[in-house]
DNA sequence: GTTGACATAATACAGCTGGCCGATAACGCT
DNA sequence: AGCGTTATCGGCCAGCTGTATTATGTCAAC
């Protein structure tokens, strides 16, 4: 492989290796040497795709979280034209859950991503705002589904949408086999069924487009 | 201090100053030097408590369970005799999160126990063995408010105590700050309110005790 | 006062780490 | 063909790691 290289597909390579080992050994045996290998390339090589170790990480994390964004978008775009607000949200959750394999390694990564961001003032700024964004989105979601009558309208939006994020710690329960996928996924159904019960007479009033949701752009990392 | 020293004691404020360099630097940086600095004594000396860092982690990591549960247990005492469940679980889930000062150390703890377990067979069977046997306590004690008609009899236990566990997914929302501690709360008492919101006509049915409950004994783990 | 057990400390050591450099080779361009 | 650029590689380094070993200090019991 000799002069002129897709250097940004060369990083995702990489990106994907360092998922891996993560994925199997744990970040603590993420270096530079461990993650060439699993690449199929040499120390020096990396070295010339990833400037300092920290930029191999910050990079895999990034593409973790964009990933995780592409997969729900391709999941949203399953649903049709004018999906109902319950599937939506669905669809975010699940596949944020690590249900998987490619959500597991994502779900690992972003795991590592809040561990670090614990103690390094850029890594928290970074992670911080992917999930802000994330609990924006969620939040407008809300806000346009009860508008639309499909959420009770005394429900207050805000409490709403945290409860709906915080159902990401069943990543938790399913990585440590707490509880099955199958309960989980019965959970987030009941949470939601939950959310969204309520007479849906609001439905004639709805007639207005339920507003574009650019969804691709962000995620939420847990 | 000479001769005869409590090593438990010892190997709990050793602990301890594990904790800080964990909340501070991350549990990469939980070296056995590090620590060593930190609790105020020398490497070798501290080799004399902690065979292998990886003892010192485990005992850090059990006591850090095990010293929630006994402010879970210490603020269940608070409640009185018979305590509406309700308010149980309320304890338990705000204890559990990182909401001040000690029970942030040790959640800090637990995500780096649950991030550890994922690959390490070992870790992985006792953090899932504690999360499970917190589960079984949670269960039981949804059980028992259906039984004496605090919960709606339509609700099913199991998942109802699996969303239960997942609102600790409210741990990364509160470290990375993207909800305010009166947020989540409001977020857990509105959650509560759902699950308990039924006719309180079965009170008078409930004149049997409602089981006695070992608390202080495991907690889960997030 | 001597002995023995224990706490504490200091040091040595082999291993791995991230970062750096120079060598080599393969291409594109002129 | 010649040159410059770029990809790849292997080796080197200082630093830190966990662990093992050894030395020193401190007390209690006899």
């Amino acid at each position: 492989m000799p002069k002129q290289v897709d250097h940004r597909e060369r990083r995702e390579t990489i990106a994907r290796a360092l998922w891996r080992v993560v994925e199997r050994r744990g970040v603590a045996h993420a270096t530079l040497r461990e993650v060439a290998r699993e690449a199929g390339i040499s120390h020096g090589s990396l070295q010339h795709y990833f400037t300092s170790r920290e930029a191999m990480l910050s990079f895999a994390m990034d593409f973790a979280s964009e990933q995780t964004a592409l997969r729900v978008g391709r999941r949203l775009a399953e649903l049709g034209e004018r999906p109902h607000p319950r599937d939506v949200l669905r669809v975010m959750l699940i596949e944020t859950l690590p249900l998987h394999p490619d959500a597991r390694a994502t779900s690992r990564m972003s795991a590592a991503y809040v561990l670090e961001a614990l103690h390094d003032e850029d890594v928290h700024a970074r992670a911080r705002g992917g999930l802000v964004q994330g609990r924006d989105m969620v939040e407008r979601l809300v806000r346009q589904a009860i508008a639309d009558g499909h959420i009770a309208p005394d429900r207050d939006p805000a409490t709403e949408t945290d409860l709906l994020l915080a159902l990401t710690g069943f990543t938790t329960l399913l990585e440590l086999g707490v509880v099955t996928p199958e309960a989980a996924l019965a959970a987030v159904d009941r949470h939601l069924h939950g959310l969204f019960a309520h007479s849906e007479h609001g439905q004639a009033v709805a007639a207005l487009p339920p507003t574009a949701m650019p969804v691709a752009d962000s995620e939420t990392r847990s």
